[in-house]
DNA sequence: ATCCTTGTTGGACACTCGTATAACAACTGC
DNA sequence: GCAGTTGTTATACGAGTGTCCAACAAGGAT
């Protein structure tokens, strides 16, 4: 009879993966000072070790695992830009209240994202991430205002617009996920809504 | 000749606020991770056992530099509401902007919020007391927002925008605190102003 | 069926952590 | 000046940390 194997060896991209993954899911139930070796390996049931096999060092590990979270949430704003008719503002509204509703509007996701910031402090590479992402959230927001009919916001003050809108969002999305009994998902789209038919009038 | 005291003896209450102003920086300058009672210690220039002597654990002095900087904040905000004009519209607007300008507008202080949010996930308490502190926020400006000359905005619609302001402004602190380099507190201010012009009109 | 590569394991290492405690010394009241 | 109180220090301890490494074994090559 043959013995069932003591371990699997996967192929590594796969394995990598999931490690981010554990390394993601501990982050947010035990924040940044739960989160060590030990725990993200049991998480991904391998031996400790592995970690380090894959990854230099445990921080390596997390930066890794901020961008993973920095794509998903990349492939999720596309996906709902992707999803909306090609009326433009139509597709700004889609795009401005995507972050209300899954994967984005996830109570798990705000505490690895406040985990993150907090290593920003220590971590430059990942305060340089952050700062990578959210121009590039707000260029794209800044794109579709101005992509709206008869130049509905003046071009002077298109930055602007995009810096408050992207403001609102981040502020309601945080308000959210932090006490999700204050602020509903349907609210939140509407007072986007109502500021962007201000914005635009 | 008299030799030089190796060590003061300090008020209890002295002693207590110290630490917890040392605590507050640690926090900030390290992140939650760097937080210990070495390093809160050596920033109070004191032996680490001190801090067991005037607090049961680390946690419970956290949870004292957070209420601190929570009524830090509070009184911030008091004191940008006495100094404005007795206009409403004028309060409104210094209340709605006092977050853009220290003690509140401060890397530092968001540094130390970032690190209470990192910790309020094992920590109820400090979870509540930031409940607590969001809703008074939001209540006072509804307050605001209602005391405005012949009901600009409809009663019906001051809980929503309250949240929405709230939400705003939140998200321009975040910003302001996390890249002062793209955006400097005028701006803040205008788009805050613009915002409530928009609101009430 | 055997060898070889290397993914994987589990423990050793030196370190830091929070906490408890005994010795010390600064101030108070006498 | 002296004694007592107690704020303060320094150290010790066990638990937990990240990193490293020698041994093991899974799976492909031969």
């Amino acid at each position: 009879m043959s013995a069932k194997p003591a371990f699997r060896r996967a192929d590594p991209d796969l394995r990598r993966q999931s490690l981010i993954e554990a390394c993601t899911r501990v982050l947010a139930r035990l924040g940044v000072a739960g989160t060590s070796v030990r725990a993200i390996a049991q998480e991904a049931g391998v031996s400790p070790g592995l970690v380090n096999h894959y990854y230099a060092s445990v921080d390596d590990l997390v930066a890794a695992a901020y961008a993973e979270v920095g794509v998903r949430v990349d492939r999720a704003l596309e996906d709902a830009l992707c999803a909306a008719p090609l009326d433009s503002r139509a597709r700004l509204e889609a795009f401005a209240t995507a972050s209300f509703a899954p994967p984005i509007a996830d109570p798990q996701l705000l505490a690895t994202w406040i985990a993150f910031w907090g290593l920003a402090r220590s971590q430059p590479q990942i305060a340089a991430e952050h700062a990578r992402q959210y121009a590039a959230f707000r260029a794209r927001l800044e794109e579709l205002l101005a992509a709206l009919a008869a130049c509905a916001v003046a071009p002077a003050k298109l930055g602007r617009a995009a810096i408050a809108v992207t403001a609102l969002i981040d502020g309601l999305w945080l308000e959210l996920c932090l006490s999700p009994d204050t602020l509903v998902p349907d609210e939140a789209r509407a007072i986007v809504r109502d500021s962007l038919d201000a914005l635009i009038s």
